[in-house]
DNA sequence: GAAACGATTTGCT
DNA sequence: GCAAATCGTTTCT
């Protein structure tokens, strides 16, 4: 499989991203995200990732059905889904699951592999880039570091052309497991699950912090 | 039409 | 270690 990389490899890429999102993450591990935008070319190596399945799942942004903004995730497998938190901050998913399903992978962090000087100047920017490991490390930050924005929302990851891209890589030997990052509120049992995917011994990936304490709407 | 909340990050005490 | 920043989306009256 490995030379040739055209319609035939976007089309098997995209049928193993219509696999539920807590199969197809531990695949996305090792894989290169890469943007492509007019100030420059970066390259992120993915080292934390989460599985979020949809209608199913209280902690999905879906769980509430379709909305406007959630509407790429419904879609078929390999698009972006961004979107804005905090009213400064965005994170990135590809899109998972056979099309009408709302599963979705969320990126939480990253090696910047290509580009660092762009992602350092990007992060710079926002605010203070401390160190290269600092620079796609946590959800918001990996989505700065590659530039991404809601104007990259529904974007194709897997078009060889697109402005954003996805290179699968080989599945990594061996990753850890573990609850979720900050949606211990939204369903309780949701934590119960261990749908975070990480490498181990990856100083990029986020710190663990403990879910919020349930609160009643 | 109005109010509350959030898959976070950063800065300050 | 803790609280503020900041604003679009969702949900309720």
């Amino acid at each position: 499989m490995g030379s040739s990389m055209s319609a035939s490899g976007a089309a098997g890429a995209r049928a193993q991203l219509s696999a539920p999102a807590v199969d197809v993450a531990p695949h996305l591990l090792g894989a290169l995200v890469t943007t492509v935008l007019p100030d420059g070319v970066v390259t992120v190596r993915l080292t934390e990732v989460e599985a979020y399945e949809g209608e199913r799942d209280p902690g999905s942004h879906a769980f509430r059905g379709r909305s406007a903004r959630n509407a790429v995730m419904f879609g078929p497998a390999g698009h972006l889904y961004v979107y804005r938190h905090m009213g400064l901050h965005h994170c990135a998913n590809v899109v998972t699951g056979p099309d009408g399903t709302a599963s979705a992978v969320l990126l939480r962090a990253g090696e910047v592999v290509e580009g660092r000087d762009l992602a350092f100047e990007r992060r710079t920017r926002r605010g203070v880039a401390r160190s290269d490991v600092d620079l796609a490390r946590g959800p918001a930050r990996l989505a700065d570091a590659l530039g991404l924005d809601l104007t990259h929302y529904g974007a194709d990851v897997l078009d060889p052309a697109g402005v954003v891209r996805l290179t699968p890589a080989d599945p990594p030997p061996r990753w850890l497991t573990g609850p979720r990052v900050g949606v211990g509120g939204a369903g309780g049992d949701a934590t119960a699950f261990p749908w975070r995917f990480w490498l181990a011994d990856e100083p990029t990936v986020s710190v663990y912090r403990p879910a919020p304490p349930p609160r009643r709407r």
